[in-house]
DNA sequence: GGCACGTTTGTGAATATTCACTATCTTTAT
DNA sequence: ATAAAGATAGTGAATATTCACAAACGTGCC
């Protein structure tokens, strides 16, 4: 990531713009206002909205990809691993509740198809995550092997999802850790093995 | 639901442009072109673009509303009911594509209260039938009770939820009811008690 | 030290386009 | 004749982007 410091201090104000206003109030004005110059001096660090958006999304990206290899990294029981996993999203989410629109737009609302590849790879790195977490755990006997691992990460990404948009809908005004901890109790009751 | 026909045709007009080009597409220009009339003359039948999103979603809620009542009250064990509500709900979607920009974008993409009421509105409705089955069959013995009937809600209609909205990112190119059907044979293998 | 020269980062005005919406006229059906 | 349903031609506001230009700063040269 060759980012230089004023354009990352675009894309955080951009990323604040989002939290606070959401994407319909993403303007080349309103950026330029938070950053407390024209908005004609934002194409001197970008080339379009769009290129701020895309490198917004890939320095997330990136992030998020840092994260969910060092909570793989730091224990070998796969429960533990998958407890880590989702903990640790929920905690990145809280931090950076903007990239919440990334998560639920999917293509739904940017027409651009630089955009929206951005968060497919973005999706596509968590799932591969988990994935390998889950067949992991039905190797050793600790998960169901009864649901197919690509199925049960299915339905773990739906129900995570789930709650990120109820919580984001709610103003994000329940505390996401506390109801993410019950979720995940609720998905291991589901899917662990009683040995 | 007092609607007129010419209005009726709109809503429908209104939602095949979402279902063709998305939300951002669906501009008045666009709306009226495709009902082969002006712009102005839509306003002869609605007052707003936003009360034609509102009648187009409250309709959906009333066809929504209508379908699960009668889904449930067809069958008598929970686990049918939970395997009629889903899969009715796949057919549904499968009939009406567009009616899933309602689902996802839920108070993401548009700035109206009156149409992000509606749309919760929707989510509630379909809750509602989900808890009430589901209960059922904890009470019965037919599914754990390991996990509050909401929880498990929450779990099924995420993985739902997550379905449609791949469906709808891949162009609706796979089958969505037998993926669908698959979902829910895996959720059922889940949660129900082996006997 | 002073000076020409290029780069970076900004400004303010102007661009074309799109949007939802409206005032005013005309057609059409009953 | 009347009222509903349409067409024409506009409105103002918002959008992303581009333009010519300028202040500040560093760098090499005499």
């Amino acid at each position: 990531m060759e980012l230089k410091e004023r354009q990352l201090e675009i894309i955080t104000a951009a990323g604040e713009i989002l939290t606070e206003h959401g994407l319909a109030q993403l303007t080349t004005k309103r950026l330029a206002s938070k950053m407390g110059f024209s908005e004609s001096a934002l194409y001197r660090h970008f080339s379009s909205k769009e290129e701020i958006l895309v490198t917004m999304l890939r320095y997330l990206a990136a992030d998020m990809d840092k994260r969910l290899r060092q909570a793989i990294q730091n224990a070998e029981d796969p429960v533990v691993q998958l407890k880590t996993v989702l903990s640790n999203q929920f905690s990145f989410f809280k931090r950076n509740p903007h990239f919440l629109i990334a998560i639920f737009s999917e293509g739904l609302m940017e027409d651009s198809k630089v955009v929206n590849e951005s968060i497919i790879q973005i999706m596509d790195i968590k799932k591969s995550y988990l994935v390998k977490v889950v067949k992991k755990g039905q190797a050793d006997g600790s998960f169901t092997p009864g649901v197919p691992a690509e199925e049960l990460v299915h339905i773990i990404m739906g129900s995570f999802r789930l709650l990120l948009l109820q919580w984001w809908f709610a103003s994000k005004s329940f505390d996401i850790k506390q109801k993410g901890e019950k979720l995940i109790h609720n998905l291991l009751t589901l899917i662990k093995l009683k040995k």
